[in-house]
Parts: C-alpha cells; sequence; structure tokens
DNA sequence: AGCACGCCGACT
DNA sequence: GTCGGCGTGCTC
C-alpha cells in the first residue's frame, strides 16, 4: 500500500474513480479527506479541468493509480449524496448502456439518474395507502391474458397483449401489476410521453395508493431524485413514468409493463440513444423479471418476435362496452378543390346539426417538397421503396439512404399528366379553409405552435370538453389519449403526409396512426364516424388502416421489408456526420466509411453515405452512413472498431454521432 | 464537452 | 504593433 510520505495511514480507500457526463469514456482518480464518507455511488464535485464538476464515484482504490503522477491528484470537494443514489446492479446497467449504444459511462449514468442536488419534500400523493381494487369483472379473454402472464411457471419472460382500443389492456396491466405486487415483487409501468399520458400515469398512481412511485416530467429535479431514493429503499413497489423510468431502481423486479409499445417515443433522441424496450429487455433478462407490452398497433419488430414466438402473444378482440369498432371511410382527395372532401364536409354538417363535435387530425411533418402525380404515381428510389426528395436549385430527386438520384420527370411517367409536381399543406391552411366553409362554427386548432405556453393545450381541451367548440384542429398532441364523450366525427384531413416521409417507416407509422385516430371515435355512441381522406386510398398503409386490418397489413409490410433487408430482418446502426461546412462533414463521412466498409462483416452493408434528410439543423450540415447486418452482435463490433479508428485523426470541426436500432432516418 | 494554450491575418 | 480566428491537447 503506497501511502504518501508524512500522512498519517488512511485505514480504507483513499483514492475514488469518477466518471463525469462528458463523451470521455474513462475515470479520472481523486483523493478524498479522511473524515468524507465517500462510496462507490455517491455523486461528488470535483475540480475537473479547472471547474467545478459533478462526478459519479465508481470506484475506490486503496493506492494511488500507477500512471498518474501524485502532484496531478486532486481532492475531491464536496459530496453531493448523503446516502449511495446508486448500486452496483445501477452501475452494471448503465455499463450495458454505454457499451451498447456507443457513449461514455458517465453519460448514461446521468442520463438514469435524476439530477436533483438534494431529495426534497416529497409531493403528497392524493391516494389511499391501500391498493384500491377494481370492482368490475374481467372478461374471459382478459383472464385468460392475466393467467398466463402471471402463471409461476412461465417459460417464456415476454408477451404482448394484443388488443383493439376499449379492449381493457389496461385492467390486466393492473391486475398482473397487483399479482406481483402480492408476491413481494416490483413492478416498472412504461407510458408514452405524450403530454395526456400524466393523467393516465396519476390514475394509476392513485389505484396503487403510497405503493406507487408516479413520474410526471413536470415534477422538479429535487422531486424526481426524492422519488428515486424513496423507490431504492423499497418504500414504492410499482413504478410509473415514461422512457427514464425504465431505470427505476426498484427492488426485486418482477415485471415490466410498456403501455403502447409502439410508440416512438420510448427511443431517445439525445446521448445515450437507448430504447425503452430494449433496455427493459436487459433489465428483465438480468434480474429474471416478466415483459408484458401491450397495443392494438404493435410495431413490426413486435410483430415479427410474435410471429416466431419469441415473444407470447394474449389476443383482446372485445371491446368491454360492447360496443362497436367505428365504420372508417377512406375519401379520396384527388378530384377535390380544397383540403375537405365534399363527404367530410357533409359529416361535420350533420354532427354539429346533432350537436355533437368533430375532432380533424392533421398528421402533418412534412419538410421537404415530394413529386406526385394525381393519379397516385410518386416518384420513389430504385433501391430503398423511399421517396425521393426535391431538390429545386440542382434539379434532381434524391434518395437520403443511398444516395441515388434521378432527374425529376417533366410529365408523370404513369399517366403522362403534365400537372404531376410538387406539394404539401399546412395546418393554416386547413383552419382558413374550415373559417370559409362553416362562419358559424367554432373552430379551435392545436400545435405545437399554438400551445407554447404551459398550460394552453389543458385550456384548450377544456375548452373543447365544455362544449365551446365544434372542431377541435390538431396534430398528434390531441390524438393521443384522447376521450371526449361529445365527439362523433373524427377526421383525418390528410393520411398521406407521413407517407411521404423518405423513411422505411413510414407506412407502419400512417397505419398505426390511422387505427388509433380510429380508435377515438364512438367509444360512447354507436354513431362514432371516421374519415380519412387521402390521395391514394389504395395504399396498403391506408387501404388495411381503415379496414383496420392489422394482420393483412403486417402480412404485405414484412414481406416488403424482408425483400428490401430492412428492419426487422436486418439490424442498423446509424452515423451521423455533423459540421457548420458541409466540404468537412462530406469528407468526414467518407472517411468514416472507407474505415467501415472493410471491417463489415459479409453479412452486412453500408448505405450511404449521403446526406441526411434534414440537410441542416441548427446551422449544421448532416450526412449520414447507415450499417445494415443480419446480426447485431457482428454488427456492433464492426462499427465499434471503426468508430475507433476513426477518432485517431478525425476532424475536430466534425461530429460523429452514433444511432443504434435508430427509429428515425431523418 | 469545455477550456486553456498557441500560432498566423486585418484592425485601432 | 495587437485582437482574434481556430487547430491541438488535456482534463485525475
Amino acid at each position: 500500500m503506497g501511502y504518501k510520505s508524512g500522512d498519517s495511514p488512511v485505514s480504507n480507500s483513499p483514492y475514488f474513480e469518477l466518471v463525469f457526463n462528458i463523451p470521455l469514456d474513462r475515470t479520472f482518480s481523486y483523493r478524498v479527506d479522511e473524515k468524507g464518507d465517500a462510496a462507490v455511488g455517491k455523486r461528488a464535485m470535483a475540480s475537473f479541468g479547472g471547474r467545478d464538476c459533478l462526478g459519479y464515484i465508481v470506484g475506490q482504490r486503496d493506492s494511488p493509480p500507477p500512471d498518474v503522477p501524485e502532484a496531478s491528484i486532486k481532492t475531491i470537494r464536496r459530496l453531493v449524496d448523503k446516502e449511495p443514489v446508486f448500486d452496483e446492479r445501477d452501475l452494471e446497467l448503465a455499463k450495458w448502456i454505454a457499451g451498447y449504444y456507443f457513449c461514455a459511462l458517465g453519460e448514461a449514468l446521468a442520463a438514469m439518474i435524476p439530477s436533483g442536488k438534494r431529495a426534497g419534500d416529497y409531493p403528497t400523493l392524493s391516494g389511499g395507502e391501500e391498493i384500491t381494487s377494481s370492482p368490475l369483472a374481467l372478461s374471459d379473454e382478459q383472464q385468460c391474458a392475466l393467467q398466463a402472464i402471471v402463471a409461476p411457471d412461465a417459460h417464456t419472460a415476454l408477451f404482448y397483449l394484443y388488443g383493439i382500443t376499449g379492449s381493457g389492456k389496461t385492467e390486466v396491466f393492473l391486475r398482473a401489476a397487483e399479482a406481483m405486487l402480492r408476491e413481494g415483487k416490483s413492478v416498472i409501468y412504461l407510458v408514452p410521453e405524450i403530454s395526456l399520458t400524466h393523467q393516465t400515469a396519476e390514475a394509476i398512481g392513485k389505484r396503487f395508493g403510497t405503493q406507487a412511485a408516479t413520474i410526471h416530467s413536470g415534477l422538479s429535479p429535487a422531486a424526481r431524485l426524492t422519488e428515486w431514493m424513496r423507490i431504492r429503499r423499497g418504500d414504492a413497489a410499482i413504478v410509473v413514468g415514461p422512457r427514464s423510468a425504465v431505470f427505476a431502481p426498484v427492488k426485486n423486479l418482477g415485471l415490466v409493463i410498456i403501455d403502447e409499445e409502439q410508440d416512438g417515443s420510448y427511443k431517445s433522441g439525445s446521448t445515450p440513444r437507448y430504447h425503452a424496450r430494449q433496455t427493459a429487455m436487459k433489465r428483465c433478462a438480468s434480474s429474471g423479471a416478466r415483459l408484458v407490452m401491450g397495443s392494438a398497433t404493435p410495431s413490426a419488430e413486435a410483430w415479427k418476435l410474435m410471429r416466431d414466438g419469441v415473444i407470447r402473444r394474449l389476443d383482446l378482440t372485445r371491446r368491454l362496452s360492447g360496443g362497436n369498432l367505428p365504420e372508417i371511410f377512406p375519401v379520396s382527395l384527388e378530384r377535390c378543390d380544397g383540403c375537405l372532401s365534399p363527404e367530410l364536409k357533409e359529416e361535420i354538417l350533420i354532427t354539429s346539426q346533432m350537436k355533437r363535435q368533430t375532432i380533424l387530425f392533421l398528421n402533418r411533418r412534412g419538410f421537404a417538397y415530394f413529386y406526385h402525380c394525381s393519379c397516385g404515381y410518386e416518384l420513389t428510389c430504385k433501391h430503398c421503396s423511399v421517396s425521393l426528395t426535391w431538390y429545386k436549385s440542382r434539379n434532381r430527386a434524391v434518395c437520403h439512404y443511398c444516395g441515388y438520384s434521378a432527374p425529376p420527370p417533366a410529365s408523370c411517367p404513369q399517366c403522362g399528366s403534365l400537372e404531376a409536381g410538387f406539394s404539401g399543406f399546412g395546418t393554416e391552411m386547413i383552419e382558413e379553409e374550415l373559417r370559409r366553409t362553416f362562419p358559424n362554427l367554432r373552430v379551435l386548432r392545436i400545435d405545437a405552435d399554438t400551445t407554447e405556453k404551459k398550460g394552453s393545450l389543458k385550456e384548450a381541451l377544456d375548452l373543447f370538453r365544455a362544449g365551446e367548440i365544434d372542431i377541435l384542429l390538431g396534430t398528434q398532441m390531441v390524438a393521443k389519449g384522447l376521450n371526449f364523450p361529445g365527439v362523433r366525427l373524427v377526421g383525418v384531413v390528410f393520411a398521406d403526409t407521413g407517407l411521404h416521409l423518405p423513411d422505411f417507416r413510414a407506412a407502419e407509422r400512417t397505419f398505426s396512426l390511422v387505427v388509433q385516430v380510429a380508435g377515438r371515435s364512438g367509444r360512447y355512441f354507436p354513431d362514432g364516424k371516421v374519415i380519412v381522406q387521402t390521395l391514394r386510398p389504395r395504399d396498403p398503409a391506408i387501404a388495411k388502416s381503415c379496414a383496420l386490418d392489422v394482420e393483412g397489413f403486417f402480412d404485405a409490410e414484412l414481406t416488403q421489408r424482408q425483400a428490401l433487408s430492412f428492419p426487422p430482418y436486418t439490424r442498423l446502426i446509424r452515423f451521423t456526420l455533423r459540421c457548420r461546412d458541409d466540404q468537412r462533414a462530406q469528407k468526414a463521412a467518407a472517411r468514416l466509411a472507407s474505415i467501415a466498409l472493410p471491417l463489415l462483416p459479409p453479412d452486412a452493408d453500408a448505405l450511404g453515405p449521403a446526406e441526411c434528410p434534414l440537410q441542416i439543423i441548427a446551422s449544421q450540415h448532416r450526412r449520414h452512413l447507415i450499417l445494415r447486418g443480419k446480426t447485431m452482435a457482428t454488427l456492433h463490433a464492426a462499427a465499434a472498431a471503426a468508430i475507433t479508428r476513426y477518432e485517431k485523426g478525425r476532424d475536430t470541426r466534425v461530429y460523429l454521432e452514433v444511432d443504434v436500432d435508430p427509429v428515425s432516418l431523418l
């Protein structure tokens, strides 16, 4: 043991290893004064690079690190935590995140652990002490599903509750959770990160009283930390929350529930770019817990796993209320003057005469022009079955996946029409048309622009609920979890918008959205109506969603994914290179490609490098290279080697972003 | 990621 | 003559 000369011998561990929330995958050694009670799992403020930084203590040592001069080792300023905020299990998960998603350990820990400095007062919970069981009896189907999930001798650990809207998935989840709690096991219940699911989360929290910990996105960092510590102590056995709740430090995890499994918000959009589903699978595997997902519209990944028998599918086929599913009418926009078809206008009128309400969805996320014709033709890539994006300045139509490009046709290649060209319409236009067409109806538009002020969304929805509004026009934020008794008509203004995105999941997302939207209608009255406006009523995503034919959709979609070698038949790792200067980004992308390509296993290939569909974000040019392989293990190893070699001798102005299992390629 | 240090161009 | 661009290197 090498004690510093002159010091009195310190009995234990005078050195600690810290990591910081910076993209450096290594630890830094610090000394601690002997009266302190530093320990692995606590956070500490320490001088790092000339400033005070928050560090995570991940290790300790009895002797000084051999490769660091004694003089340069600093002393920890002060400890942030009295008790450890993470343990070996959390650390193990953080290391897995760091390894799998290519980030530093400190970045992984920073994503897992609430940033609160001091655990604050616990926000009072309005629920009772005890679990309030639902008085309702389960249907046969529900009972069956529940038994499968909680069966003590289950051979599978992965389940999927596949059921139409209103079939009672939530009740099965809650009963399964109750059963786990009775066995002394803990439950993590994940919900999508949508402002409206707070209500759902709180309701679930109330059902389990003080046994539940609910993590709203509205909680302060201090309150989050308080909840985190309460969970760690074992005082809360069920945790409800969004993506990050997958890290909840529950004791004796028995079950993870993922509601609306297909939801994109389960994938983190910033470092570490983890997927809650993947992370949950990892956690369940290492703790012997079960995982149950649920949705009316599973992701293609989950669907394939169910088909392959990896995930056990449990069906809920009937609506509990006995109500029928609404009728869904696809309506062609082909020969319409504006954005509202005669059919939709008429139904809006009928609905208002009945003193009922209308919800109009405009799932508009378009950002680029696309080339299409009124006959339904759309210019797509030869290799990727992805829409080509029109570049006016270069007069080329370009694929953002593989870089393929073609001159835009002068006339429609399908019907010869000279009318073929670029299009796209926006929310304001619809609003204008609505007001013009229905001057007597009260229209309210809700989207990211109109709800910037917090509370304004709730205000708007309250207004609608009170019947002060006739037509609610909005984006997806309005599509989720809305159940208004007064609503008779639901209209999808333009179902095709998502289809034009240069993304192989475009059809899947469109399908999912339309089915979800349809579920909003007719929950209380049997006369619910859904009108889906489209230029391509025959497109499989549109047609199958209007028929509520999930099986049919995935049959066709998976066949196509397989033919084109896209997930779920392959796995992807995406590299994005960002730089103020496009030339540098381009050079870096080319260099990365030249490094990565020879390293790829024989069952893998690469797409690109090409410009990202969103070429410039925050005045940075973006180019990407997508690695694609049959199995993640070999692909991941190749990516790791490529990153290491790329980092030596990289252009310091170009930033590399790595996304494992990307959900969006924009 | 920040932030220092260090070396070449157009300004008071 | 200096202020300031960004390339390079380091952080216990």
